[in-house]
DNA sequence: CTTTGATGTTAGATGCTCTTACATATGTTA
DNA sequence: TAACATATGTAAGAGCATCTAACATCAAAG
């Protein structure tokens, strides 16, 4: 099936109500359309009450339809969360192109974009963080996890005036990440505005990345 | 029923192969056994994979019988996670109870601690902060967070030669949580084995506290 | 001793995951 | 173009889980 294919059976399908379901006994493109709605699922209810059924009835098909396309209920749950994780690492990229190499603000910056990321996308932040299973260890998204540490250990470098990925900067990237990290968890779980009282986001996030980028 | 009786109940169980089964039609002390089994489990194989049925097994009794003390599957863990976390608390008070006051290593005692729970009872750590379930709002678990986080901010303003709690101790403290919950996720997704190289996990904890300690 | 409420059991309604066997569409090859 | 091979769908059902309803048992209070 070439890419105009698809387009077409795209527009035919978004000329329905419900742009996921189908009209024919061959869907067009079963796969992407599983994975969409797995992702408003799972955003919209949470990983535990994500089930498969419901995932089909969204796109139209039966409830075996999906065992062509994922070997089980978890399987697509990574392949949504791959989608998302790429999602984030384009986002961090473009989070920081326009801003001067070599500046704090790109730190901080990334940072900001990794809590967006989380906040804008807590569905996919936490299947692929917050532990619900263990089979998420797919090779592919360890390569993205790592690729994207990469964009930080890069950025601290170059704030540190270094060309070369050091264990210190190894170290404060790993710890920046940690901050951001943990600060996505708390900041969705409401924790800032339970118990931070007037804590400002914008400041703690400059504030992290000057502590941890300035020598002792 | 008094605690003798709870006491021999118990000793009768215990005599048993499996200390959690009954030996009567009436078991004594279900609730708390319950809880027991869902912890085992819940560490085990995992919080998704977790199901009623199976504790009941263990419990020795029929899947019927958790309704009487727990209105659902969710509440067995909630029910689960209070009990975890109110352990975690007592430890983090005992981690600083013999150093001496004042000291910024009875803040990185306390962050030590923070992550040894997670990695000893990562399956209620991540319970109570992964967001496997949005109904994991239960008032109780409300205040012995909120208890918990008053520990910290009492060590900060010490550290920062304060008696009060004003916005800067807040907002270091929650700096601070910020980052020993991130690094307790990263550390039990291995990450720091997978990136970190030859980070030093107890050199980080001490340098994280005195840079976020530190005046600007 | 009887009653009563708490706590257990049995049976079953409902829904989910995943498999097996079959149906239909697609595109490749003779 | 016809026929076949492959990919992708459906139908039916096994097996297991949650939770409910009706009934059974036991302990404590009157």
């Amino acid at each position: 099936m070439t890419a105009q294919d698809k387009q077409q059976l795209a527009e035919a399908r978004d000329q329905t109500s419900d742009a996921l379901r189908k009209e024919r006994y061959h869907h067009g493109d079963l796969r992407e359309c599983l994975i969409e709605a797995t992702r408003r699922l799972v955003e919209d209810k949470g990983a535990d009450k994500f089930s498969v059924s419901e995932a089909c009835r969204l796109a139209g098909v039966s409830t075996a339809a999906p065992y062509k396309h994922f070997r089980d209920r978890n399987d697509m749950l990574v392949a949504m969360v791959i989608a998302g994780m790429m999602r984030h690492r384009e986002r961090m990229f473009a989070a920081i192109k326009d801003l001067p190499s070599g500046s704090p603000l790109r730190i901080k910056a990334l940072g900001q974009e990794y809590v967006d990321f989380a906040l804008n996308e807590p569905g996919v932040f936490r299947l692929k963080f917050g532990g619900y299973t263990d089979r998420l260890t797919d090779p592919q998204l360890e390569e993205i996890g790592q690729a994207t540490f990469e964009i930080v250990l890069r950025e601290v470098a170059a704030c540190l005036g270094q060309t070369d990925i050091t264990a210190d900067v190894r170290q404060r990237g790993f710890m920046l990440w940690s901050f951001v990290h943990g600060l996505s968890f708390l900041l969705h779980d409401q924790k800032l505005s339970d118990m931070g009282g007037d804590i400002d986001l914008d400041f703690m996030l400059g504030d992290i990345a000057e502590r941890i980028l300035r020598d002792v």
